[in-house]
RNA sequence: GCAGAGGUCGCCUAGCUCGGUAGGGCGCGGGCCUUGAGAGCCUGUGUGCGCAAGCACCCGGGGGUUCAAAUCCCUCUCUCUGCGCCA
């Protein structure tokens, strides 16, 4: 959500994000409901400042055994006013919660402007791409060969893209898991499990409606819905409160599984375990002040790019144009791992500055010293590691010619061995 | 799941029986006093609208009764205690 001050003072301002973004958001109405909402306010505030005006008469009459009948009378005409009053201002503020929750986010002037993927920016790259003497398999070939996965019995049991993950491929899917909590622990994260299942409010805190539809799986009958990645969970695990400014900035390293609907992605990334309803994720999610998000911003993906590196992973790194960057994000990197089967660079981490977004539906603020004004913090999101991508990767970079996998250095110590 | 007790301003707490402007303490800010510090005293401390003066709102959420609700009624939710069930 945006600040509505700023929406008021310069919507000049909003106005260049949405063509930037491409957006049809209709700025105009929520211009004049907010100017409906405002007159309604101070309608209501009239009327309920004769209220208290009465009553105050009424108790001083009563308590001095005078008649207080029309004082009453001209009380009980107020509350109806009021009444027909608060409804429209129920309406009113309702519209506009809707309509302002669904506007995007502001972009940074670093992002570049354009209309979809094309227009983003290679930031840099490392690695070199592995050669082979043989010919090289994708990993749906790689792990039907060696039993590491079952996509038929999946299909049948939950429908396309679920798995069954077997053998050395979940002793791998652990490690991976068990390497990242080591990794961010050491580096002072505050490891997080956190609840798989959350309320709507909290999902739409760190989500934008529309997005429900095509990501999030509902529980029937229940107020629950299944997260899209711990950054759900843990965005809005400090919703309400103030926290005190000399604790920030908060890392948190999440650890959870992650259920996506894929909706509209039919066709892409049909096969396999590359685009899945359901995967592990350890996720960097930060709480930080304003002034130092956007360092936070370049230091969580330096910290993302490091954990490539010890995995041997060689990935570039991309800048997402504003036609391609998500709705909540300020300024998202990519990166994209080099995949040997696919021989191409595809989606393994993404790195968002979401400024306060995120804690402004959420009410997360902050202070310095418990009578000065609250602030909103912002909130950054990036992935450590999507298990299921990340395992596609060594599937396909680290194969053998004998059909094998080789374990990347740095896993072999949580994996207990060197190939699989 | 059942029963009981609870949820009041950043934190703690009074008020609820018997409806009439939510009081006190702590913390923190500003001021007075002081050579300085401390103590003491004064004052401020959440949200909205407004250029401002100021006004309105805020007692876990929602609804009801009433001229008027923190207070009475209904409902939901969370916490605690006991019982039950359970990996």
């Amino acid at each position: 959500m945006l600040d509505p001050k700023i929406i008021k003072e310069k919507p000049e301002l909003i106005r260049k994000m949405l063509k930037d973004r491409n957006s049809d958001f209709d700025l105009d109405s929520l211009i004049s409901l907010d100017a409906k909402r405002r007159e309604l306010i101070i309608k209501t505030d009239e009327l309920r400042k004769k209220k208290n005006t009465v009553s105050v008469e009424i108790a001083q009459k009563k308590k001095s055994g005078q008649d207080a009948s029309s004082a009453i009378a001209q009380m009980q005409q107020a509350s109806q006013e009021l009444i027909t009053l608060e409804e429209e201002q129920k309406k009113t503020d309702s519209d506009y919660e809707k309509l302002i929750l669904t506007i995007p986010n502001f972009i940074h002037e670093s992002v570049p402007i354009g209309q979809d993927e094309t227009a983003n920016l290679e930031i840099r790259k490392f690695g070199a791409i592995p050669q082979f003497d043989f010919s090289v398999k994708d990993h749906i070939d790689i792990s039907q060969n060696l039993d590491l996965v079952d996509l038929e019995r999946a299909a049948k049991t939950a429908g396309a893209r679920f798995y069954y993950l077997k053998n050395g491929l979940v002793r791998l899917n652990q490690a991976l898991i068990h390497f990242a909590l080591d990794y961010l622990e050491q580096k002072q994260y505050v490891l997080v499990q956190p609840p798989y299942m959350i309320n709507q409010k909290s999902m739409e805190g760190a989500i934008i409606a529309q997005d429900f539809q095509d990501v999030i799986y509902k529980i029937q009958d229940e107020d629950l819905f299944l997260i899209g990645t711990s950054e759900h969970s843990i965005a809005s695990m400090h919703s309400d409160e103030i926290l005190e400014g000399k604790d920030l900035p908060i890392r948190y390293a999440g650890v959870s599984p992650c259920f996506r609907k894929e909706a509209g992605a039919h066709g892409r990334d049909q096969k396999g375990i590359f685009r899945v309803h359901q995967f592990e994720k350890i996720e960097q999610y930060v709480f930080a002040r304003p002034e130092e998000s956007w360092k936070e911003h370049e230091r969580m993906l330096a910290v993302a790019e490091e954990f490539y590196q010890k995995l041997e992973i060689p990935y570039r790194v991309m800048l997402l144009s504003s036609g391609d960057m998500g709705k909540i994000s300020a300024k998202t990197y990519d990166i994209e791992a080099w995949m040997a089967g696919q021989n191409a660079y595809r989606e393994i981490v993404s790195c968002s500055n979401c400024l306060d977004f995120q804690t402004r539906r959420l009410k997360i603020r902050f202070r310095d010293k418990t009578n000065e004004q609250t602030q909103y913090m912002h909130s950054l999101n990036s992935t450590l590691v999507a298990t299921t991508r990340t395992l596609v990767a060594i599937m396909e970079n680290f194969q053998t010619k004998d059909g094998h996998i080789g374990i990347p250095k740095a896993l072999q110590k949580y994996l207990g061995s060197s190939a699989i």
